[in-house]
DNA sequence: TCTGGGGTCCTAGGACCC
DNA sequence: TCTGGGGTCCTAGGACCC
């Protein structure tokens, strides 16, 4: 059996710890301004539909006395370690997802489900955060497990119980299938996991093609991967932002990619990494996005080269529109020569604080320290 | 209601090579 | 002289995930 462990309201919870006043309130943790979004909302947010993804002002008005927080995200990377840590303590093989969520290889267990109750427990001793847990022959049954009985929960679902369970729910259930897969879906009559388990193999064919087409009717019956990918090399790295406004100023528009280009490179230093492909990213008034990249002979992470093509790419697309985005990103990422050395896992930020008292690697259940 | 930031993977066309 | 097919790289866009 594979474990999905999925902490609950992860930022927002965490916040808690040094914000007790804000239990049991309607809380966000959010990039305030006028175009930002939800990052994590509390299940007492959530009862004014408030949730992630959701516009800042939108959810202001659906709920006037949200508590807004800025991101912090050195803390919830703490946090995450903390968590990670644990997990590592009942299986060999466990796949990070994000910060928040992870899968356990549990196969080596004769009563899977004890192990998961015990995983629950440690979590919260160890962070006094709760979490959900999932469990599955596969990493897709075990996902989605771990929603179905959130928060602080445990599902187990098989092969034997997966029709009944989600049989009856839409498609969108499943992931992989996103609002425009969902769409697409419904347009051939296609609306549940159901339908998607039973539909004509032909028509899925015909409308996703030869490869997403089958992959999609085996999600549908639950069908997934049954071992854990444990090391995962990053292929490229960006820093993107948006402007609270529109800008059309091209002197500040260089300025930015300046500054995007030089935050890459310091990033890929710290991880001793440097890539080949250097992609200017530009989302226009209304929503349109594009992107310009040129491929360089050689991997560099040398500012003055990365910031360079940066800004040519963007006095080529010479953008007729406002302004709302612009990213710069390097692809093709290698190690550092001689030979290609993967990264070092969630390397500490150069400017991370020093914690008081609490020696690296200093592991049992403390509790997570503010 | 109007949409952040950081990623991954896939597709499709054109260039180029064998 | 005119022609096929496969493989790889590059570029741009899109869907999706946390």
């Amino acid at each position: 059996m594979i474990a999905h462990v999925d902490m609950d309201a992860f930022y927002v919870s965490i916040e808690m710890l040094r914000h007790p006043e804000l239990r049991g309130k309607p809380v966000v943790v959010a990039h305030d301004g006028p175009r930002g979004v939800v990052t994590t909302a509390s299940y007492a947010a959530r009862e004014f539909g408030v949730h992630s993804a959701l516009p800042l002002v939108v959810a202001r008005r659906r709920c006037p006395q949200l508590n807004v927080l800025p991101v912090d995200m050195q803390l919830y990377r703490r946090g995450s370690r903390r968590v990670m840590e644990t997990l590592a303590e009942f299986s060999d093989s466990v796949e990070v997802v994000g910060l928040d969520e992870a899968y356990v290889d549990l196969s080596a267990s004769p009563v899977p489900q004890s192990r998961a109750r015990e995983i629950k427990r440690k979590v919260t001793a160890a962070t006094r955060l709760a979490c959900s847990i999932g469990l599955g022959p596969n990493k897709l049954m075990a996902k989605i497990a771990s929603d179905l009985d959130k928060p602080d929960g445990l599902f187990v679902l098989t092969e034997g119980n997966w029709l009944e369970t989600v049989g009856a729910r839409p498609a969108s259930l499943l992931p992989g299938v996103g609002p425009r897969t969902f769409e697409r879906l419904r347009a051939i009559g296609v609306e549940t996991v159901a339908d998607l388990a039973a539909a004509e193999p032909g028509s899925l064919e015909h409308s996703f093609g030869p490869r997403h087409g089958p992959a999609l009717r085996e999600r549908g019956n639950g069908v997934g991967a049954r071992s854990l990918t444990t090391e995962r090399v990053r292929k490229s790295e960006s820093r993107e932002t948006t402007f609270p406004h529109d800008v059309s100023d091209r002197a500040l528009m260089a300025e930015t990619v300046e500054r995007l280009g030089a935050a890459v490179c310091e990033s890929l230093a710290d991880h001793g990494r440097s890539g080949r492909t250097v992609t200017l990213k530009i989302r226009l008034t209304p929503w349109r996005t594009h992107t310009r990249s040129r491929t360089l002979p050689s991997p560099t992470r040398d500012p003055e080269a990365v910031i360079g093509v940066a800004r040519e790419l963007l006095e080529r697309f010479d953008p007729e529109d406002p302004v709302r985005l612009l990213g710069v990103g390097v692809a093709g990422l290698v190690g550092d020569a001689p030979d290609d050395v993967p990264e070092t896992h969630d390397a500490p930020a150069r400017d991370a604080p020093a914690r008081e008292g609490a020696p690296a690697g200093a592991s049992g259940a403390r509790q997570l320290s503010l």
